[in-house]
DNA sequence: CGCTTTGGTCAGCATCATTGACACATCTGG
DNA sequence: CCAGATGTGTCAATGATGCTGACCAAAGCG
């Protein structure tokens, strides 16, 4: 990331730059309807199933994201505690839709893997999210995207920022 | 939009307009991580205070952006029952965050403002996550901040928008 | 061998949402 | 003017998601 170094005082987007009252009222309503409607599809399908709600969303999301995941690691990703995780995941793997298998080297963890059930339900989940994401980049534009990208992050303490690029990198091989 | 010193001349609207499998799982990670810290700051506020949470943070919030908004379009705009606003109105009104008014055309309406207290404790509330926002939109600069203006409208549904550009220009007042 | 780490579990509590039913005041149309 | 629609408030019950504190068991480690 492009952070500070660059001695570049220029005036030019000022008025951008400088946050308004009423650019953070919009970024306000933006972040809350969009983020909104961002998890009403698949919340919905959760609903109609019964049983889970966003919460095991969020688990199912992140053990596929992740395979192999420990529940120390899971817990700092969700910034949850170990008893609120425990309510959510023990009904996940009681219910089949995930597994968890001791640790090879270190056999006191637990490592969590989607089973096949666990994984067709995170897919049709992730469908769903898809559908609303991909219209709302492709209304965009591409530029858009990269600009929407880099504020999120922007939001991110450095904690999450820093699990966020485990995530984002781990699909590279890169750590 | 088309500014941008890419560095990177790839073919640039296909591969990004393209949504595949792993910028979608992108885009879940950033709004999970970047919602949850963006609410945070105002969270721990409230926390601290004790007695409210984000919930009651949204109607104060609406209601400063709308002074004069009745129940029922704040019903509508925050997506959820009459009963489940009334746990957290009522609250607010008991304890002198909000007034409410009988409607001057329709005596059924109960016209919502905030107090002087009320303005005050949303006015701090603001301050933090003004903090949050500017941080990010300065990191990631003008364009991009158009961009994720672009994105997060682009996710809402047909009445969240409808809702979101009332707000956005509802700069002018009815008395 | 003790100490720490990792994980699980119990009991209790708070917040934010839901549905269904009902009550009351007020506006509006025939 | 009355009947019905509308705006608001409130009852009881329920569910989902989080919290704290306490305690336990298995396994790793110095």
């Amino acid at each position: 990331m492009p952070d500070g170094n660059e001695p570049k005082p220029l005036p030019a987007g000022r008025n951008l730059l400088f946050l308004r009252e009423e650019e953070l009222r919009l970024a306000q309503d933006l972040l809350f309807f969009g983020y909104r409607d961002f998890t009403a599809g698949a919340d919905a399908i959760l609903a109609e199933l019964g049983e889970m709600g966003r919460a095991h969303h969020r688990v199912l999301h992140f053990v596929g994201r992740r395979p192999g995941i420990t529940v120390g690691e899971l817990l700092a990703i969700l910034g949850i505690t170990k008893q609120s995780l425990g309510r959510v995941l023990s009904p996940l793997v009681a219910r089949g839709y995930i597994t968890q298998t001791p640790g090879r080297t270190d056999r006191r963890q637990r490592l969590l893997h989607l089973t096949e059930k666990g994984a067709a339900l995170e897919r049709r989940l992730f469908e769903r999210q898809r559908e609303t994401v991909m219209r709302a980049y492709r209304e965009a534009g591409p530029a858009a995207v990269e600009g929407f990208r880099k504020v999120m992050r922007g939001l991110m303490g450095p904690e999450a920022r820093a699990q966020f690029d485990r995530l984002a990198g781990a699909e590279r091989e890169r750590p």
